[in-house]
DNA sequence: ACATAACAT
DNA sequence: CCGTATGTTATGT
């Protein structure tokens, strides 16, 4: 392909996403040359390129489609469609609410300035192998939060790498979000160190404006914490230590929108960004320009979706953080490449044991399992199994990671992990006619799991602990208003809003050992059937010796039964079903504990798929809706 | 309904 | 000498 333009996105993409933000000590092509440089020849970096390279075919594929799409279509007439759209979409849009995004100012950085002043005004960064955050000074250098830490040292050889001590930003975020949610109660934390606040129940009350409101809440913060943090009233943010306003108009708001990069649209990511740049839309404001070939391409790019941006029109439905349902928890590690297989099974040991202790301390339990590796090349990989039963023990977790991983085997592995999803929660009260969470869009399609399903809201540590990147090294004039497209709009309208976000294509080696060992070209593999007498299965089910004796310790209730396997599955489930879990805990007091994590080799797996195809190149972006489907 | 990969934060 | 955790979606079986 084009040499230069491929290289061109190629060193943008190892600048990573906080790049090309002004207001630096190094001019910005002479930071991205040193990346390029130092990164060049490694693992790393090859991968890299050849991700880049199926994204590049990816967007030749796309191009095509849209001059086919094309064809002898009557611009005016599609465009009179998106009009209309955008006519709708605007009669929704509303302008009452007040919403203010806060941010703390590299947070991760600025707690560890008030551990150690000594840093002050020193360019000095936090993370470890990757950094998590940069100090403003160490930005002037190019310096960025996801950044490899060498990389950064050679941008910034006087840099100064501390490690993350995650208690400190966990007890720092609960003083500020303590302080938000003065100002609104039912704020929505994003991350740790930052939010979404509706004021304007608060304003009301105390005859304030918005402005005054928020500069009094982040003079708060300083106060109280030492910290500063960046507000944005409607859809932008200002910093560091900024505050910014967008007035409440249409108008305003929507030019605002006009030369603001798509890439800053919560939901956009390089891919993304990429994929809309080949149609020629870089900022939002080109939304309208090609809106006839997004909305041919509807299903691509999510014609509403980028409407609603364009218009500037967002959630503003901050209303508590319904979530807290966790979907999936795992653990994974990194390590130097290890080829040996003893070797390797430790560290899924090391995994299993911590996942064990993870969903121990929240009484998690899942019906199925995903290991995950990633090869020397950076290649990453899942496999994953199903089960009737629910899996919680290391014993488990490590045999059936095992199992996974062993029929993969021949491979120099750099990373490994477990996670856990189709999750439940012992402590809840269990199902319970409560139907607490999905009684939103239920199109009846799936529903079938809410026999087993549903855990309720459970306590857990703090997620997510990542600090994005944030805008510039200096203050005021360099306008870089960060958007955070988060205002005016109507609760209800979000039927069927789009989310772009692309999806696969590439023609990926199925097979990780293929990927080692061969080109791309023999990428076949016999499907390891399920159903039948696919290895895994069988071998599974070996490995876990199945019920020898017909008497069974329920695991729950304690109770000795003479039933096989079915039997006593039956039996859990009734159990876990019942909310007996409880009593019996509390019954049995804390021993029960300790059975519990005595391996249940009864577990069977229901389903073992090996998706050993070939996957099919097709870019497309689909469409994301709220709570619907 | 399940498994996998890709994307995003 | 380029991490970790979690969620979401598209796609194919």
């Amino acid at each position: 392909m084009q040499p230069s333009q491929e290289s061109a996105s190629l060193v943008k993409r190892l600048a990573g996403p906080s790049s090309g933000k002004a207001g630096l000590a190094k001019d910005q092509s002479e930071i991205n040359r040193i990346i390029a440089e130092v990164s060049k020849g490694s693992k790393f970096y090859e991968n890299e390129k050849k991700k880049d390279k199926e994204l590049t075919q990816r967007i030749n594929k796309i191009l095509k489609e849209r001059d086919d799409a094309l064809q002898g279509v009557d611009l005016r007439k599609v465009e009179l469609v998106a009009d209309q759209l955008l006519q709708e979409l605007e009669s929704q849009r509303d302008l009452t609410q007040m919403i203010v995004h806060v941010d703390m100012d590299a947070f991760y950085a600025s707690v560890e300035l008030l551990h150690n002043p000594d840093l002050a005004d020193k360019p000095f960064a936090v993370g470890l192998g990757v950094l998590t955050t940069a100090s403003y000074n160490a930005r002037q250098y190019g310096v960025r939060s996801g950044m490899a830490t060498f990389v950064a040292k050679k941008l910034c050889p006087e840099l100064i790498v501390i490690p993350n001590t995650f208690s400190r930003y966990s007890d720092m975020s609960d003083k500020v979000m303590d302080i938000f949610h003065r100002y609104d109660p039912t704020m929505q934390p994003a991350g740790c160190d930052e939010g979404y606040l509706n004021i304007t129940p608060y304003c009301e009350e105390h005859c304030m404006t918005a402005e005054e409101c928020v500069q009094q809440m982040r003079q708060a913060v300083f106060e109280e914490t030492k910290l500063t943090v960046s507000a944005g009233i409607a859809p932008n943010k200002n910093k560091p230590n900024g505050q910014f306003m967008l007035p409440f108009q249409r108008q305003t708001i929507v030019e605002f929108m006009h030369d603001l990069s798509i890439r800053k649209i919560p939901g956009i990511g390089r891919v993304n960004e990429r994929l809309l740049e080949s149609i020629g839309v870089k900022t939002c404001g080109d939304i309208f320009t090609h809106r006839a070939t997004i909305s041919l391409m509807d299903k691509r790019f999510g014609l509403r979706f980028l409407l609603r941006t364009y218009l500037g029109i967002a959630s503003n439905n901050v209303q508590p953080h319904e979530r807290e349902e966790r979907k999936s928890i795992g653990a994974e590690r990194t390590f130097s490449p290890l080829g040996d297989k003893e070797k390797i099974l430790k560290k899924l040991h090391e995994v299993s044991v911590e996942l064990e202790s993870d969903m121990k301390s929240n009484s998690w339990t899942g019906r199925t399992i995903t290991l995950k590796y990633k090869l020397d090349t950076y290649q990453v990989f899942t496999r994953a199994k199903s089960f009737t039963r629910w899996i919680y023990t290391q014993e488990d977790l490590y045999a059936i990671g095992k199992e996974l991983l062993l029929s993969e085997l021949p491979l120099k592995l750099r990373l490994i992990g477990l996670r856990v999803t189709k999750l439940r929660d012992l402590r809840a009260p269990s199902p319970s006619a409560g139907g607490i969470k999905r009684a939103k869009f239920s199109h009846g399609s799936h529903e079938l799991e809410d026999d087993l399903e549903d855990q309720e809201v459970n306590d857990e540590a703090m997620p997510g602990f990542h600090e994005h990147d944030e805008s510039e090294p200096f203050p005021s004039q360099d306008m870089d208003l960060e958007p955070e497209i988060e205002e005016i709009d109507d609760p209800y309208d979000n039927g069927s809003e789009q989310l772009p976000v692309a999806s696969s294509s590439t023609v990926k080696p199925q097979s990780a050992r293929a990927a080692t060992n061969k080109p791309k070209e023999e990428i076949r593999r016999r499907p390891r059937s399920n159903t039948e007498t696919g290895p895994s299965v069988t071998a599974v089910t070996k490995a876990l010796p199945t019920s020898v004796t017909e008497s069974h310790d329920c695991p729950i209730c304690e109770k000795t039964l003479q039933t096989d396997n079915q039997g006593l599955n039956a039996h859990i489930d009734f159990c876990l079903s019942k909310g007996a879990i409880r009593d019996a805990q509390i019954e049995a007091s804390s021993p029960a504990r300790n059975k519990f994590s005595k391996g249940w080799d009864w577990m069977k797996p229901t389903t073992t798929q090996d998706t050993k195809k070939t996957k099919q190149p097709l870019v497309k972006l689909k469409g994301n809706t709220k709570g619907g489907k």
